[in-house]
DNA sequence: TTAACTCATAGCTATCGGGGTATGGATCAT
DNA sequence: ATGATCCATACCCCGATAGCTATGAGTTAA
């Protein structure tokens, strides 16, 4: 019963997992090896990390002789930016809403 | 070293708390206790999560007698929003520059 | 004043999850 | 063939937290 912004939220509400999604967006693909450089975290925990990211649909992997090149799925935010909207959406529907019922009150 | 992101996706990561945003987002503002009657979970625990929102931005409280009603501040989600689009920033630049050097090796 | 009601806080428990080390499988170099 | 390298998995540990009940503070009704 866990929809598609439940699993995003909770797999980017980890702040080293947001860490390794936000250095692949900025600096495009990249080995376990490099991204686990400048973790701060070992390498299984990486690993672990890209795993959860890949389950979510937010990295792709790429395997290469024995080294397994991560990159950014940013379509897998889309989710995340179709939920946002809706919550405006409602906001902005009941405001609409309220204005419209003064505008007829102001009659 | 939290920033506004970390502490908005470690709010919304909870489904009962997301749940209750999204009810006020859709529904305006309420009491806790209407909260707590399709929440699913105890009224403390209710106003445990609302407190958290509070906290993270997401919402503001109003008191009037004995209840306090809550509703949903959309502001708060800027930052979510403008960590979207600079992830998408970062993904388009790169792929702008890899555009570029296909178009100079052409030619 | 007393009783009922609404919400927040305190205290507790159990579970979840992020961290580590150890290790194995796979690939490359010697 | 052997050793070194890269990554993933297994396992454990511990802190964080979401849930509960009990209770208190504040407010309205009787």
């Amino acid at each position: 019963m866990s929809n598609a912004q439940d699993m995003l939220f909770r797999t980017l509400a980890d702040p080293t997992r947001r860490a390794l999604f936000e250095r692949l967006c900025r600096e495009g693909e990249k080995t376990v090896g490099a991204l686990t450089a400048r973790a701060g975290v070992s390498q299984p925990v990486v690993s672990k990390h890209l795993g959860i990211l890949k389950q979510a649909g937010l990295v792709r992997d790429r395997h290469e002789g024995r080294q397994t090149h991560y990159s950014a799925r940013l379509g897998a935010l889309a989710p995340l930016v179709d939920w946002t909207s809706e919550m405006a959406g409602f906001w902005q529907s009941r405001f609409d809403a309220l204005e419209d019922l003064l505008k007829r009150m102001d009659q």
